[in-house]
DNA sequence: TGTACATCAGTGAACGCGCGTTCACTGATGTAC
DNA sequence: TGTACATCAGTGAACGCGCGTTCACTGATGTAC
């Protein structure tokens, strides 16, 4: 690549990065300025167009850098459940760690999946949409693998996802002790969700043969 | 109370309703401006003061008043319920009835509740805070009488809260045909969430006792 | 390798716009006697 | 009931501000020969 492609990818980079430093519990895209986010970036608020078109580009670039984390997210959930068992508590575990090292890039989904842009909700929403159908596949999987099946596999992934998604944004801004809570309230949360939709399952068989 | 006092509520009143009649999927609270309510309310713009020192001063009163509309919502889903027996099933109707007819008012809640001014967070998770615990309260109650105690009575009614909110989020934009298919996605996450608590109160006696 | 021309990321001045807020005011309503 | 004064919701002009966007430009990098 040539040294004048390789400087505009960085400064492209540099507004992302730009951006996501102004993101916060109390910055929200929506009250993102493209002038400040071009002074953060250490370029001419006209620079800017260089890039994209207009700062909405930029935030569906970064809701697609969110997707990217949440597949390798859901890769890495599944290698480790592979080597230490104990699905739920693994997975909640994981997902906690990205959400800390990826904070402001989750904010950003987090807010945006029920934002004020039609054009983010949906792409935020597809983004989460794979993410679930994802885990409907791992869960159905698995219940048949250790021969607890369970019922509506994908009503059971969007109820966790749901609720993983939730307590994630107030993990975002919680004390040590409050994640702690938080991580395991969660855990028996999606406990619930998996052993109702095992009940509901031996149910439908009990009364169905 | 004198003719002058009951036109300074009528107008106030105005101008909190201009504010909930600019607030749509398209519309957050943050894109508003004072200038916009007051044109809508009929008013000119400094005359805004004489009701509010600032326009989060309004939000904050539409805030409460979604609270009473959830209190409302759950005083009317206990009436039915003990009519029509059926507590999820009853719960998520009412839910339902409730959103439709308060649509821009609980549109203001689902978005403040993660949104960008910590006030509003704080005074949208306040009013949740309460209905949980109130639901929390009826679902120890209930499964105490029907002989099906359930564990973490708390934990349970924030799940069921997250589901119903969340899933509401999305009924408020879905055409019939979706609507119907959440509500019935609604009865089941709130089932299995039941079942699977109720599983676990057995797990823990017989394992206790 | 050197030269002449093309490309294009980044620039600074300038624009019009809607915003929140201040101020001194008006005139209808309320109150004291 | 009538009068004189006080209250106060609503007003219109004016302000300074940061915004998004346009434009013609500069000068370093890339390319063709």
């Amino acid at each position: 690549m040539s040294a004048r492609a390789e400087q505009k990818l960085r400064t492209r980079r540099a507004l992302m990065d730009a951006a996501l430093n102004q993101l916060s519990a109390d910055r929200g895209f929506g009250s993102l300025s493209l002038r400040e986010v071009a002074r953060e970036a250490g370029i001419a608020p006209t620079s800017f167009y260089r890039h994209f078109s207009e700062l909405d580009e930029l935030g569906l670039a970064l809701v697609d850098e969110g997707g990217v984390a949440l597949r390798q997210l859901m890769r890495q959930a599944r290698k480790r459940i592979i080597r230490d068992g104990s699905a739920i508590s693994t997975s909640v575990d994981t997902f906690l760690e990205y959400l800390g090292n990826n904070a402001n890039l989750f904010r950003l989904m987090l807010r945006e999946r029920t934002g004020v842009s039609k054009q983010f909700r949906t792409a935020v929403k597809a983004e989460i949409d794979h993410f679930v159908t994802e885990l409907a596949d791992d869960l159905s999987r698995f219940g048949e693998e250790r021969g607890k099946p369970i019922s509506d596999g994908r009503t059971v992934a969007e109820a966790m996802v749901t609720l993983v998604f939730n307590q994630g944004a107030e993990a975002l801004d919680a004390t040590k002790e409050e994640k702690e809570q938080l991580r395991q309230k969660l855990k028996t949360e999606l406990r619930m969700v998996l052993l109702g939709s095992q009940a509901m399952a031996r149910h439908q068989n009990s009364t169905r043969f």
